[in-house]
DNA sequence: CAGCATCCCGGCAGATACTG
DNA sequence: CAGTATCTGCCGGGATGCTG
């Protein structure tokens, strides 16, 4: 998967790889809401789980270890009694919101392309 | 997948659905390589097949046709002799090219913070 | 509470062969 | 050339139950 372009268009796989890079890290199902719900105020994992519909605890710890192993969260460790644990947000996460708030601005507009709205302008240019 | 923050959090339900929505569209396996094969000048079936190293004619074929009922390709036969179909980005395509470089400029950038770039200020550094 | 171990199933995707 | 058909392995991810 990483071998796109292998021979062909070096140029083009440098462009490549760093795309799929960032797909790779945020394009799994639960990430971007662990990411939001987090960005909530929600820390522990029974909160998050709660915040979260449908997520199974299983699906949440595998998200969390690798949002873990992509440094955008930090997993810390009180041993309070009971001991607390908490998941936050590091400053690595905050270069994401851009990207995202771009993911939605686009999410939106292509949204209103696909259901058909003619109000727009390039939307004429598909229509035989 | 469509129902998280179901009940909790309205706001972000519309939040994260719109992010979800582009995602679906622009994370499949080999889409982002197909786009940029195809603004390469890439336009038929064969052309695209050589250019993008291990892709199967399944996979092509597959993805071109969600790539298509997106609105970001348009499949044009031409009835000469042999007849030719072609492949072109549309206009509706264009508008992605900010949320790739964006991708492409941030994923570059998490290389370099996993890759153990000692970063002090990853904000500053992350920007122009 | 914060997870891990197990079982299991559907679908993604590769390999290969075939068609108009 | 531009795909389709079939067979298959693999694994993402749900359900459930269990632990420190």
């Amino acid at each position: 998967m990483k071998e796109n372009f292998k021979e062909n268009h070096p140029e083009c796989r440098e462009m490549i790889l760093p795309v799929r890079d960032a797909l790779d890290v945020i394009s799994g199902k639960w990430k971007i809401s662990i990411l939001i719900a987090m960005s909530l105020g929600n820390k522990r994992f029974m909160e998050l789980q709660n915040a979260i519909p449908n997520i199974t605890p299983r699906m949440l710890s595998k998200e969390l270890k690798e949002l873990e192993m992509n440094l955008l969260i930090e997993r810390k460790v009180y041993d309070s009694f009971p001991p607390v644990i908490e998941y936050e947000r590091t400053a690595h996460a905050q270069t994401l919101e851009p990207l995202i708030e771009e993911l939605r601005r686009w999410g939106e507009y292509h949204r209103l392309v696909v259901t058909g709205t003619n109000i727009h302008h390039p939307v004429k240019e598909f229509q035989d």
